[in-house]
DNA sequence: GTTAGCATGTAAGGAGTTACATGATTTT
DNA sequence: AAAATCATGTAACTCCTTACATGCTAAC
């Protein structure tokens, strides 16, 4: 029964979920709405996961909308999964997780685009894991750019140049959602 | 005999090969140099990857340094490899494609990085298809922008307003790459 | 004398994709 | 009546990582 670890996959699912019951199909388009921008879910990953998440009590089918699951008889038949209370449990236990995993890029971008149900201190957790995380990647790109200055060439240099740019922006902008984040925490103390 | 189909790791390492021979440590590090921003490249693929090479008669080894290769004997005799004629003859086929698959992300980077020994028609072309390949990302987030604008929560709108921002940045980068090139390919015509 | 870096490799597992199979329904 | 989109699913394959195994050499 092969428990797959791949928690962003797991979110991903059981947080559209978290809004109400939807079937395969319209769940990928609603999830794909949320983290398209950074991955791609094919129904070849989708369909198991679903069926392992209901193996594992995570999720449950519709009765009426089961009936017609036997291949070959109605293949139409909608499947609508909602999830069970252990998924809702799981569900905020994964929402709960703020460790260096969650400032990897693809898991990032998953937490972030499901911080609305997310508590207030795990998203300044995460916005300050991922913060570093970047900070490191530019001190690694800046060493790259001073070690190498003379023995790189046009392109390679251009590519570093361009990509020690981006991360500068990006940690320009979690500095200001850091910042909101603060301010917000400060009030709700009042 | 598997032949892996992955262009971009045998990119990687002929092109990082075409300076001089190099064992596979020293290699590693050379191509995470050119590559490092957007793939890591573990030892479990290099070596393989380098096996293979040599098996496909790209890449031959250092006779001298081979001798020692026996497991058990010397573990720390360095194997130097360097590519053939045939092997030459791959990279520069490899460095002449410039189809669809060429301007997805990890692709076109490693490709980008290899530039310098790239033909510069080949160079516009890549550059032009990256480009096209990033409009129609920017048609989808504006066009999904547009479309969930109410039903989408504050944190998915900013992390879509975020990326929509990441990739106009790089389309005005791409433009400037291109603009260089086309004056430099009417240079090299007069 | 022990930590860090050099150096090569394998086995097992993880996380997905692609291509296929099947067929209903809606739009053009 | 053809094409697009809705809808679910499987098998095979791809590509990569992690953890392990082994041991040298330089620096602190």
């Amino acid at each position: 029964m092969a428990t797959r670890k791949s928690q962003t996959l797991d979110l991903a699912i059981l947080g559209t979920l978290k809004e109400g019951e939807l079937h395969g199909y319209e769940l990928r388009k609603r999830a794909l709405s949320l983290i398209g921008q950074v991955r791609s879910l094919s129904y070849g990953s989708l369909y198991p996961a679903l069926r392992e998440l209901t193996e594992r009590g995570y999720l449950e089918v519709d009765d009426r909308a089961a009936l017609g699951i036997r291949r070959g008889a109605n293949p139409r038949a909608r499947i609508a999964y909602s999830l069970t209370s252990a998924g809702k449990e799981h569900l905020n236990s994964l929402l709960a997780e703020s460790g260096p995993k969650e400032w990897e890029d693809d898991s990032f971008v998953v937490r972030f685009a499901l911080f609305s149900q997310t508590d207030l201190r795990v998203r300044v957790r995460i916005l300050e894991g991922r913060h570093t995380r970047l900070v490191e990647r530019l001190e690694t790109i800046r060493e790259s750019l001073s070690r190498g200055r003379e023995r790189m060439d046009t392109w390679t240099l251009e590519l570093q140049r361009h990509g020690e740019e981006a991360v500068e922006r990006e940690v320009r902008w979690l500095n200001e959602l850091i910042d909101n984040a603060k301010t917000e925490e400060k009030e709700m103390n009042k």
